[in-house]
DNA sequence: GGGCAATTCGTGAACGTTCACGGGAGCGTT
DNA sequence: AACGCTCCCGTGAACGTTCACGAATTGCCC
């Protein structure tokens, strides 16, 4: 027989006077402290059922300062790559008994301000990947920890985590290479105005194999792009036998469209992605990729958050590096 | 010139003692309110950058009500379709300007239970999949309203989005029948001892075309499961020229396994999922399958929670439903 | 120059909980 | 009989902010 919605807020002083006691010795009840007689936290424990009693988290976080809420800024959770890091993130959290609020931006820029303009009272740190000029974060962020992903810092306010995948492609190229292919191609990104530092990579692994560098073409984000890109590359180097790409999503849509233009994967073109998504194993054949270490990623965000919100010694910019591997599956 | 680090923690009143006036009038600048000359609004911002100061989230969140939390809690986000009912719930959440706590049990009854124990203090609501009995989560949960997902519920105590796919599922055979099929299996999941909803599903419409309806192998829930669960289903029923799967997951390992014995799909063998990701697009050929609307999930997963938290009258268990649709793309 | 309104600012109280401390009851020891 | 110890329990204070209210100053008009 539970009484309740007829009084606004039942607080722990109502409580303590349907028990008969007081407010310290509700608190002990609920909180499993010592100093109380069994028989007496019995009762004030089934008064607190009664009246359907709730500790507020703001009044008890006033005063024990025990609870960390951590914010998590993610561009698209719908992509599979940020949900690898989001998950990667939940998980280090949690270990440490933190709490996570998701916020995601659609990719927005107004979303991403919306998010900028809440976050900063809502929680003690922020991880995630943001868009907008760093003295406008620090605006909305002054006072709390603050780690960028895949994007580098320039003030010594922020940390960011660092991708260093010049190697990683280096060793991709130089596995096609060996694979006999001397035409290699890279279906580049379309979102931005200037190339992307992963065609800087490609650039560089290419001309150390003395071959050209110049077989680029732009794809959006998405298989469709993927693919498209794929066939106008393929229209105007008909002589190209392998093809790196920006992203995993990209390469599926490669795959797709080297299907439809029957040409086999890897025999006939080979394709080698960049993410190293679980995601590559559905696809048929699996998709090789220059891979990053998204649970590394996740888990090294959240650490140095953990070293910033202690006042331990943060990690260097030197540590804080995901250094990206060339994962070998079947499209290459 | 920032200065800080020294004491422990700056309050208002440090602020109003920099500024040289009342917490009240602070309070005024940092709020944009009215009642405050603007030299002294400019002059108590300064002084409130230089000391660092931000205001507490518990002091603010105990004198107005304004802010609520929900508590999401997902079995795996690396799962695609939970992903895409997470996404939705943000999405839903964020255009009340509510702030998403997410927690992810990692499929775990262990990790369930420590979310359970813990986000009953931390949120206004709570909104996801569990795996235990009514009463406990009513014990962890008690006052605050719980809605679940994937789940019927048995207590007027909890809300929950009941999933109705007989529908959906009696498209996709009749779908299979007009295209030629008379031998359909299943490969359902190996997951619980007794057999799944969808697979009465599938049964009832079998059925109803006067086919057979015991031609079902159980698959793990991953896609190497469904490919290995494809392979032992033809061998052993080698006339069978659709299969009906658990899930998408599943479906796209029996689309590989398809593949590499030499049965093309969709003419030689029809593949029709269930859940109806957007995942479903990157595979070759696209997947046909009994749609989920995850959007509309999420969204009146959050819309339940709106009106349970508002005191509205909360939506019956016949609108609390989300109609399976057979989406056809290519497999099938 | 008195009255009145507008503008700006400050003070007590309240939000709901836990911490620090003190006090009374009961029981045994010296 | 005084003391000490253990076991319970309650009271004032504090956490940091906003709300309601009152007060002081200024400006304007007649």
């Amino acid at each position: 027989m539970v009484s309740s919605e007829t009084s606004r807020k039942v607080t722990i002083h109502d409580v303590a006077r349907s028990a008969g006691v007081s407010r310290q010795t509700v608190s002990r009840a609920l909180n499993d402290k010592a100093e109380i007689d069994g028989t007496t936290k019995q009762r004030v424990l089934d008064a607190a059922r009664e009246l359907g009693y709730r500790p507020s988290r703001f009044a008890r976080g006033l005063v024990r300062q025990d609870t960390t809420t951590i914010g998590l800024v993610i561009p698209d959770l719908l992509n599979p790559f940020f949900t690898e890091v989001a998950a990667a993130a939940l998980e280090a959290a949690r270990a440490r008994g933190w709490h996570v609020v998701v916020y995601d931006t659609s990719d927005s820029a107004e979303e991403e301000l919306g998010t900028l303009q809440v976050i900063g009272s809502q929680v003690d740190a922020v991880v995630g990947y943001f868009s907008r000029p760093e003295d406008e974060l620090d605006r909305f962020t002054r006072g709390i920890p603050v780690v960028l992903i895949g994007r580098e810092h320039h003030t010594p306010r922020f940390s960011s985590i660092r991708v260093e995948g010049a190697d990683g492609v280096r060793a991709a190229i130089t596995h096609l290479v060996r694979a006999g292919h001397r035409r290699i191609g890279m279906l580049d990104h379309a979102g931005r105005a200037e190339p992307s530092v992963r065609r800087d990579w490609f650039a560089a692994a290419v001309a150390e194999h003395g071959l050209e560098a110049e077989v680029v073409e732009r794809a959006a984000q998405s298989v469709d792009g993927g693919a498209a890109a794929l066939e106008a590359l393929l229209a105007e180097h008909p002589d190209v036998t392998a093809v790196f790409t920006f992203n995993d999503i990209i390469a599926m849509g490669a795959l797709r469209a080297a299907r439809r233009l029957g040409r086999r994967v890897p025999d006939d073109l080979a394709v080698v992605g960049f993410d190293g998504l679980q995601l590559g194993t559905v696809v048929d054949p699996a998709l090789t990729s220059v891979a990053l270490d998204t649970r590394r990623l996740g888990a090294l965000a959240i650490d140095q958050v953990a070293r910033l919100l202690t006042g331990a010694t943060p990690l260097s910019a030197d540590e804080l590096v995901i250094q990206a591997e060339l994962l070998v599956r079947e499209s290459a």
